[in-house]
DNA sequence: CGGAGGATTGAGCCTCCTCAAGTGCAGTGG
DNA sequence: CCACTGCACTTGAGGAGGCTCAATCCTCCG
């Protein structure tokens, strides 16, 4: 599943720690990506799917202008890669090194061979769908600031690492990814940063870098007027 | 398919027309449901799929402060009813009286019995993914004027009838779920409407039914600034 | 005729975008 | 070792698009 930013906070779907991809004894094909590396792009045939264990992908879109829109980003325990047709649909790339989980398309389509790992693709699948809609939820109608902090908070929750009381987890993409993926400018976002570090809401070690100071104000500032 | 309004004109998928959903011997179940039924509601379990022969659905999800937010609209051609795990993750009712073929999830989920049917199905659910990629670009870049646009464009083109040398169809929804659905207001849905009139590019017979007058000045008005 | 609900229109404001300058850091080369 | 450059991020000023609040209109229906 995508980092989708619902209002309730989300829940770990299949966090690789608990429930390891490899549960049968079949050979499983799990290959290290480096950063800056593609998994796919838009158009090409979609021969397999990409399961993250750790690392962080990102899925973009190109559109006509050239420009590029961030449609979701992979976190350890997504799986990525569903054709629409027999073609990728998005471009997917490695943000921060990655191990992922590659499976073959077909083991999702039909699955005679494999009914387990079918299953569980076809699961991530009809996750994935929820996960759209919740993120459609969002960018329709949360302000900047909600957006910026159901986003931490769900890095926060999925990558963080407890540091004392705090939390702490890393933005392996830059402003302008966060901005794209939110549906705002490089600037409303550095502005938004700007008033969680001065509220002591956060702090950023460096801008990649984030502390979690105050977890019950980022779930307010995350959720809307109500 | 759901309405998803992506750039590119989007093509007609599985017109119910050209490709009957009833291809092969076996009974199907085809019913007729009336403007206000529920097909389903969120947490309901998820025993069937839906598919739109004629008719528009309207798919919501309830906000914990209890607002209602449209995730799409169900169109002819379109299979709703996706679950997240056993569960419907929205809900899903009747805006005009709708023929709906109804099929068994676990066709979908298992499809043993039916593979041509499982085909079918889980296409469509790759294609949702698709589409909810569409709309969340959408959502994210367009502005007003764009949205509306690119929304009376794919009604046009998936529901639309010649009269002449113009096309007419008709707005099921109600101006309040336009808005929810493109993260709009009902007054700039409202506004938008206006100019779009005052520009001799639609013409409005009931605030329910649309004329496209000037094909290419809509198409222009979907598209960003490029 | 009167009421209700949806749609339209208007005025004012606020959030976020645009444009522009400034800051900090890493890498490069003198 | 230090200037130079490039890049990402931050900050500021100003403006615009869309929202809020409110009034009005239209249509349907009792």
């Amino acid at each position: 599943m995508y980092v989708t930013l619902s209002a309730e906070p989300m829940s770990f779907h299949t966090p690789s720690v608990i429930q390891p991809p490899c549960t049968q004894s079949k050979p499983l094909v799990q290959r290290q990506f480096k950063s800056g590396a593609y998994l796919y792009h838009e158009g090409d045939d979609a021969t397999n799917l990409y399961e993250v264990v750790s690392g962080v992908l990102r899925l973009t879109r190109v559109l006509e202008n050239g420009k590029r829109q961030v449609i979701a980003f992979g976190l350890p325990g997504d799986i990525v890669g569903f054709p629409n047709g027999t073609r990728h649909h998005t471009d997917c790339d490695v943000l921060s090194s990655a191990e992922i989980v590659i499976y073959k398309r077909r083991v999702f389509e039909a699955g005679e061979s494999d009914p387990e790992t079918h299953q569980r693709l076809l699961r991530a699948a009809l996750r994935e769908i929820s996960a759209m809609q919740d993120h459609v939820m969002m960018l329709a109608r949360k302000s900047a600031m909600e957006k910026i902090a159901s986003f931490l908070l769900v890095l926060s929750q999925r990558t963080g690492a407890p540091i004392g009381n705090y939390a702490t987890f890393s933005l392996p993409m830059s402003r302008a990814d966060i901005a794209d993926f939110l549906g705002l400018t490089i600037e409303t976002v550095s502005r938004t940063f700007t008033i969680l570090r001065k509220s002591k809401t956060i702090a950023l070690g460096t801008p990649q870098t984030v502390l979690v100071l105050d977890l019950d104000a980022l779930i307010d500032a995350s959720q809307a007027d109500t």
